[in-house]
DNA sequence: CTCATTACTTACATTTTTTATAGTACCTCA
DNA sequence: TGAGGTACTATAAAAAATGTAAGTAATGAG
């Protein structure tokens, strides 16, 4: 997830589509690999960056912290961090990023309906 | 958009999301670039290949072709092909894919607030 | 002094997605 | 005969996302 090439096409693209669709937008922004899960396991709470490596077990440290650090860009999440030792780092959603609750929520709606189906 | 390699962790890690998160799982059905897009406009009634074309201005016909194989293949639209000279060829949203106007909508309420937001 | 713990970081490799460019078949109309 | 329209396909290359493996800092426990 190196930053991207301000001036590669597809940077273009995801701009022009970003700009003119609200839901393209919002897909681009939780769009990650991890991302949806991240924010579905803190819609129950805050959970420490630990804590959120046991939910997912198949996600190396890179990766969380890369969806971590995009979803606190993104104001989604919260980052607080506890000047201990061991460090204690906490997460927690945003406002907006409890506002994805209704958006999760539809896409499981959808997700099991479409399973059904096939 | 080559087949995945279903021996790579990548792989992997996406079935078990998938398999155990419905949004995780309707995420990486709509998730190409160009998929939602694809998909708001049809919300409107069917289109041809070349119109589709034309409301995309930056999409190459590999990647609407390819969306569009991706998003017929989960039977997301029907494809329905005239044999006429020249071609024509017409896609439809499914029912299932007309399902997705709440979880688009969701997304555009999201996005924009989120947009505003920042 | 050494070790364990936590939340990272860094360098690099691989895989996946997207873009670029140039075709193709078919018939119709001029 | 030859151009033109439509919906594609093939191939290659670039870019982006993800994964692997190995560190690091700080400090309190033993």
């Amino acid at each position: 997830m190196s930053a991207i090439k301000k001036s590669s096409t597809n940077f273009a693209n995801k701009q022009a589509l970003a700009d003119e669709c609200p839901e393209v937008y919002a897909a681009l922004i939780i769009g990650g690999q991890w991302a949806l899960v991240i924010c579905s396991w803190l819609l129950n709470g805050k959970l420490r960056f630990g804590e959120l490596k046991k939910k997912l077990p198949n996600i190396t440290e890179r990766m969380l912290t890369l969806q971590l650090r995009k979803l606190e860009e993104n104001k989604i999440v919260k980052r607080t961090v506890y000047a201990e030792v061991p460090p204690r780092v906490e997460y927690e959603l945003t406002e907006i990023g409890y506002d994805l609750r209704p958006v999760i929520m539809q896409l499981e709606l959808w997700g099991n309906k479409h399973k059904e189906l096939i």
